[in-house]
Formats: structure tokens, sequence, C-alpha cells
DNA sequence: TTGAGGTATTAGTGGAGTCGAAAAAAAATA
DNA sequence: TATTTTTTTTCGACTCCACTAATACCTCAA
């Protein structure tokens, strides 16, 4: 379980990383700035959420979210906009006033919460400033196979019945809800080299094909 | 501002305060079973306490909350209660699954949220659990005159409106939000002793009178 | 009133999270 | 390319909160 703290880094280089765009890795710097804290601080931190495997970081290289890290940070930011939504909505806030609230609110966990909340407001698709949530529609989603490069994702649904090809995929550990990353993809040979957690797995078109994931950043 | 851990005393302390009945104080070994922690780290953190004046702490004497302490347990209290509320009755939560996430939601500040809350609720008076929530109704109020000694009170309103006594209420710190506790009272000639935070305030009782409060413990 | 026996406190330690200052590495510029 | 500037990291120190082990204090019973 990762610490308020931890879930708030993982949060701004989530956010940071959409900003910079491409492939860049995210800076010391930029994040002590996100984060109102000094680049001493932050380098040490992102120290400790590399050894837990949430990110991966290089001495004076910046930092990249690892396929679990982004699944926590997703969750993390859809959450907050739940809570946006809700404290607009039902409780009446403007929608100035529910950023430093939902900040808060978004640390709370139950394992329910996020679904429950979402069915309550009706699963919206936006919070109040515009922003996506990401709901249970199917909407957004597509196949592995078409993916770019550098892509994080959550595997939503698998399309395939084949109990063989099933035991194949838990066996890899590609279930619905783990999130990875997209490192590399060979269009020589077609072979997928993801990113699960810290587990590198290389799949075949045709796998690639049956997976049904959210993109959820570098779409 | 307190942090969750010392939020989480404070209201151990007056759940414990309350449990016990009267005049004692809290134990610190009592205080470690209820916290899930050692006896070690309740002393560390009780003298912290101490020190920031949430509570009156004597080394191998106990503790108790002072009226600041008191007031900040019992608006935790009733934020968790009307958080439980909003589990059950709007997300569908089963009664004994709330507490542990409305552990987690009374630690979310703002200054609006109990208030805002409370109405979207239907200023609700008792939790799912049948326990009081105390509303901005004035049906809980009584004069600080009719108090028994000991007892923790936030005040609610002034029944007075001469210019002259609300200079000097408003001198002596007794405005309406502000907590505190009545140490004694001496029925000799009627001399009402009160702590206000750190501060001692000696009352008469015609002053006594004119003050409504609610009563937060040892009613 | 003098020991138990129990409870509470201090002392020492460790991880998380923060800082400022100094050193090291990378980037920019001459 | 050599030097300067900027960024990042390391280093030591601090607070909060937790632990274990050792010590101090209180109470009650002989």
């Amino acid at each position: 379980m990762a610490s308020i703290t931890e879930q708030n880094y993982l949060k701004a280089i989530y956010k940071l990383g959409h900003m910079y765009g491409k492939t860049e890795a995210v800076s010391t710097g930029d994040l002590a700035q996100e984060l109102g804290t000094t680049a001493a601080t932050v380098t040490d931190t992102l120290q400790r959420l590399s050894r837990k495997r949430w990110v991966e970081y290089a001495r004076y290289k910046g930092v990249v979210l690892t396929g679990e890290g982004l699944g926590m940070a997703a969750e993390l930011v859809g959450l907050h906009r739940l809570w946006e939504v809700f404290l607009v909505e039902k409780l009446g806030y403007a929608w100035h006033e529910v950023h430093d609230i939902a900040e808060q609110l978004e640390h709370v966990y139950h394992a329910e919460l996020a679904e429950r909340l979402g069915n309550y407001l009706g699963n919206p698709t936006h919070d109040p400033h515009g922003d996506p949530i990401f709901g249970k529609g199917d909407e957004s989603l597509c196949k592995l196979s078409e993916l770019e490069e550098g892509s994080g994702f959550l595997i939503s649904r698998v399309d395939d019945q084949d109990p063989e090809w099933l035991v194949f995929a838990a066996e890899q550990g590609l279930l619905p809800g783990v999130s990875g990353r997209l490192m590399r993809l060979r269009p020589i040979d077609g072979v997928f080299e993801l990113l699960l957690g810290r587990k590198q797995v290389f799949l075949g078109t045709n796998s690639a094909d049956k997976l049904m994931v959210k993109v959820l950043d570098r779409a």
C-alpha cells in the first residue's frame, strides 16, 4: 500500500508525463515544483518509489511510471474526478472550490468505493472541469495490438473463450484489472514486449489481438 | 492542524473518557490497546499533544482533553457519523461495512464540509448504529450555568444584546464556536471557573446564564 | 512500611518525509 | 574544447510516529 505522499508523487509524475507529451522522463525539478517541495526530497522519495517498483528511475535521467505505478495513478485521478462531481452536484460546491477537498477524498480507500460512487453519480464521463473520467463503459477500449509503442494500458476484457489460451494468459499475468506498458513492438516478427509490474512478457500478434485494453497514457 | 494520528488519539481519549463515565483520566495502557499500539508510543505522542495544548497530561496520572481538544474530537466524531449515514443511505453499503471507510473520510477537512454534508443528508440525528449526531438544531443546548462540574462544552449562542456585555464576552474569548471546560463551580459566591484553550476564565452567575452551550461530555 | 507486581516512562532505534548546504553531473556558452 | 551555469544528487539533521528493552513509579498486600 502506498502512503498518501507516495500516491501524490505517482499522480504528479502521471500529470507531468502527460503535459510533456511524448517519450520524455519527468525531471526532478519539475516534480519538486509540482509537489511544492525541494529537489533533494524528490530525489530521495523517487529512490524509495523505485525500490517498490512503482517508477523507473535512473540518476540524472528523470523518472517514468511502471505499469503498476501507472495503474495506481490512473485510479487516483479517476477517483479524484468522481469526488469532484459529488461535491459540485450533491453538496452544491462551486467548481473552483472542489479541487482541494477531492485531493483529500481521493486517498480514501475501499475496494468497492469507486464503483459505488460512480453508480450513485450516474457514471459521469467528465468532471466539473471537463476532464474525462474512466467509466465502466467500453467505448474507450482498444486492442492491445493497436497501441503505440510506449503506451501504458489497463487490461479490461479478454476476447477469447478458448480454455487453453485463457490458461496461458493467466500464467502470464494477463488478467482484467492488471496494468502494464507496451515497451517495444517488433513489426518484423510481430512480437509485443510488455512490462507487467516487474515482469517482462512477450506476446505474439494473435494474443495481442485478444486483449482489450484501456489506454492510460502515451496514446 | 492536527495530523491524522493526533486526531485519532483525540478521538480515542474522547471515546474512552465516555466509557469510563465520570471524572477519571484515561490511562496510557487503555489508549494503547484502543489505538493498537504500545504504551511507549502513547506516552510519547501524549507529550506532544500536551505541548500543543489539546490534552492535559501528567506523568503516571493519565490524560484528559482540554476544551480545544474536546471540540476537535467532538467534531471528528460527528463527521464520522455523518459519513456513515452517507455510505449507507446513498452508496448502499451495509451498516457493518461503513466504519472503516468513515474512519478515513472523517479526516478530510474543509470548513463547510460538515454543514453541507449534513444538509444534503437532511440533518440526520443518528447514524446507522443509532449513535447521536450533533445537529445544528438547538434542542441539545443548555445554559452554561446549568452544567455539571467537569463538563466540556461548545458555545453555541449568546443570549444577550447588551453591547457592553458583548464586548466583555469577546474579550474573554466567549464566542460561538469556542469550546472549553467547566473546571470548578463555587456555589458560595456563584463563580464559574472555565478553561478556554490554555486560558482560565472566571465568570459570574449572570454571565453564565447568558451563554447557551452544547454539552460535549460529562453531562 | 516494605516488597512484589503491574503500569508508565525513558532511552535507543528505524523508516518516512522533509530541509539546507555541499558536491557531482549535465547542459549551455564562450 | 574549456569554462560557466544549471540541475541533480548526496550528506547531515530534524520531526513524527512507531517499535523493543530497560528503568522508574505507583499500589496493594503482607
